[in-house]
DNA sequence: ATTATCTATAGATCTATAGATAATGC
DNA sequence: ATTATCTATAGATCTATAGATAATGC
């Protein structure tokens, strides 16, 4: 039942991920440790030797997320991330989707700890989003990137929270993704 | 232990009030549906006589939350409407707070009867917005009001998953009351 | 000998229902 | 007689812990 070091840090590493994945998809309260521990082919008992409760386990996975999501903008232009975050796509599959819009409502919440992590996230992609700009040689300054931010969080929550399919859904991210890329050709002059 | 039929609606809707309170403060997972009950002077046992479930009754308080905010803009102007939400003090009382911040994450997890009553809440804030914006002579189409709600509530969810006091979270109220400031005047012109 | 994981379970929830009770309203 | 609300409870969760098991690693 015991298995090599290494195995067990690959085996917490894959707690990690498939639970940054379910608590984005369901929310904190959405998944239990149960399922968390299942969906890495572990069972339950073996938690709390890994974890020491499940918001420390959310707070990692929060951290796992978002580098996945700042990794995901390597190579990426700003058009083309407007267009990728503002996709239907994107709203239609929240688990390997934006940590902030999937669980940023759960985030406001909970404890420190976890807020924390969300700060950290939130700051790294700044970062990512501002190298980005620079490179295009847009202005970036950070007021601008938050704002940036908080208009393509706030019409994808929009958009989730819409009937599927309905037409109002639809239209958000049409005016969403309109309204930041004619301001970024608007600042470009 | 009965009550008149006036009485009894009376208590229905106060049980409605206290849930969209609740459920904006703890997320629809973070009640019971005893605390609800609790909240308006009742037990839980009458619960299922007056909500078929307690989905049900989310999607009740949901619409109660936003018709809420639609009568607090009543009388404001834009600028007013901007500094309020984008406050300190929104950001940190969820409860008597914006629908759409407080359980938007929530509502993108839940079926379509609940996303309904969101659809219709954002409707109805489209409208407000509108109608608030015309009266001062401002643009007012739909796909700027749309970007304009997008862009509060985004940075009101990011505001609240960062850690309580942090600058970060100072940082992007600021920063986003100023963005919508300037693109006011900007479109104005 | 140590320890990563397992099975089993305690104790506290939570949603929903059943049946009793007592006041309303015909 | 009807019904709004109450108490009590079923049955299914959920987080966290205890103790057993078996493979690793000194």
């Amino acid at each position: 039942m015991k298995v090599s070091k290494a195995q067990a840090q690959e085996n917490r590493q894959r707690v990690v991920e498939a639970a940054s994945l379910l608590f984005r998809e369901r929310g904190y309260d959405g998944v239990g440790v149960v399922e968390l521990m299942a969906a890495a082919g572990l069972t339950h008992g073996g938690f709390y030797k890994q974890f020491s409760s499940k918001a420390a386990l959310m707070a990692e996975s929060a951290a796992c997320g978002f580098s996945q999501s700042v990794r995901q903008l390597e190579g990426v232009d700003i058009a083309q991330f407007v267009e990728n975050y503002l996709s239907r796509a994107h709203r239609d599959v929240r688990g390997p989707g934006c940590t902030i819009a999937g669980l940023g409502g759960d985030a406001a919440r909970q404890d420190d700890d976890i807020k924390r992590e969300f700060g950290n996230g939130i700051e790294a992609l700044v970062q990512a989003l501002g190298d980005m700009l620079a490179g295009q040689g847009a202005p970036h300054d950070r007021a601008r990137i938050l704002a940036l931010i908080a208009q393509v969080v706030g019409a994808l929550v929009l958009s989730r929270a819409c009937p599927d399919t309905s037409a109002l859904s639809e239209e958000i991210l049409v005016a969403c993704r309109q309204q930041v890329m004619t301001q970024m050709q608007n600042t470009q002059a």
